[in-house]
DNA sequence: TGTACATCAGTGAACGCGCGTTCACTGATGTAC
DNA sequence: TGTACATCAGTGAACGCGCGTTCACTGATGTAC
């Protein structure tokens, strides 16, 4: 005998709402992967997402606002990496090497939510790259603070850390599109591009240690 | 009396043929100021050229030829501007200063160009970011090579300045899209942005001068 | 627990519109003699 | 120089298609009693 009811809700509206909002951005990430976000359209997300056109009003008011939940995403979940990399404990001689460590595996687990930002950072619909450079600028100043942690930056004006943080982050940003253009099979482009990357920040870090700012 | 004959052909055909390609690359130029090329239209930028969508055939086999045409034009020009700035004798504690107003003055000229670059250089069109990255890879060698004709870096692996002319090329990147996007009446956020980058390139040049090849 | 009604996520038809592309054309420019 | 013909850049009508958005709807889920 079967004891459990027959066919219960398994989902409540609420939870299948939710659903079907996830599939839509989820569809339209993966759309993205092969095209811009000015040339998405709302039928083609709707498609991917196994709903009928319509359905997609029941969860945005337009592709645009769908566009910036995208963006609030992803830097949340780098949000959350960065908070986790502070977290623990950094020995000065590893920093680089660990830090670009954090930031290539967070690539791969994010690789759409990094093309979508990469890509619509300097793309054509105002309102996305807008917000995704607000962004960027925060988490720069957010690593601007980290550098004045440190012994001997801490005396720096706050502006010269901006300078650095700035030109850390551009480094960063050139990784990661670096890092998702490399084919997903080989590890060589991708290994190529961690060790040059690593240079770089060296090279930026020994600049630091003799800079007097003029 | 009217000495001159009365209506001479004022253009040859293929004057006028060249004007009217001129006019359709001109008008695709002009519209991606406000979208991305993935999302512009042929007949749209055949309205905005004042002729005929169909005329749009006779002068290239579909948008992307237009756009590597557009490409193609852009590092032209680039070009054009490094040969002029090599060609000028340069004092060593002026170059950075020199290359940036060179860059500054160059973007301000090209501004289209630039912004046209600067947009699709991620953008979802995989032929138009496969030309733009080959081109922009071709300009971080030349510069390796330029570097090498200074004291002290003439004694370097060819990989390290590899490394660091690409770090120099991103830094000018980032310096093109701030001076792109910076309002075009005010000139603060520009000034700032060639402070900034003048930093970033004194720095980098710190950097250089204590390196030690691992 | 059972019933009667309200809510609302997703449906499906319909609309007007701009798109890329085809085709036969026109008439000014170019060329051969 | 003049004439007769060839070339071909740009035209205009037409096509089928996918787009964003509207609307009235359906039927499962939620709620009040």
């Amino acid at each position: 005998m079967n004891t459990e009811t027959p066919s219960p809700p398994r989902l409540t509206r609420r939870e299948q709402k939710e659903r079907t909002r996830n599939a839509l951005l989820d569809a339209a990430l993966r759309l993205l992967e092969q095209k811009s976000f000015g040339s998405l359209g709302l039928r083609e997300v709707a498609r991917e997402a196994g709903v009928v056109p319509t359905a997609f009003y029941r969860h945005f008011d337009s592709m645009e606002e769908l566009g910036l939940v995208l963006i609030d995403d992803s830097f949340r979940t780098l949000r959350q990496m960065i908070r986790a990399a502070r977290a623990e404990p950094q020995r000065p001689e590893h920093v680089i090497r660990r830090s670009v460590e954090i930031l290539v595996r967070h690539i791969h687990e994010h690789r759409l939510h990094f093309r979508f930002i990469a890509r619509e950072r300097s793309s054509g619909v105002p309102a996305l790259r807008q917000a995704i450079r607000t962004e960027i600028r925060l988490f720069s100043s957010e690593l601007a603070i980290d550098l004045a942690r440190f012994p001997y930056l801490d005396r720096w004006p706050a502006e010269d850390l901006g300078v650095v943080a700035t030109l850390i982050v551009n480094t960063m940003v050139s990784t990661a599109e670096g890092i998702i253009d490399a084919p997903t099979d080989s590890r060589e482009g991708e290994d190529e591009v961690i060790r040059q990357t690593e240079k770089q920040l060296l090279l930026i870090a020994l600049g630091i240690s003799v800079w007097r700012s003029p």
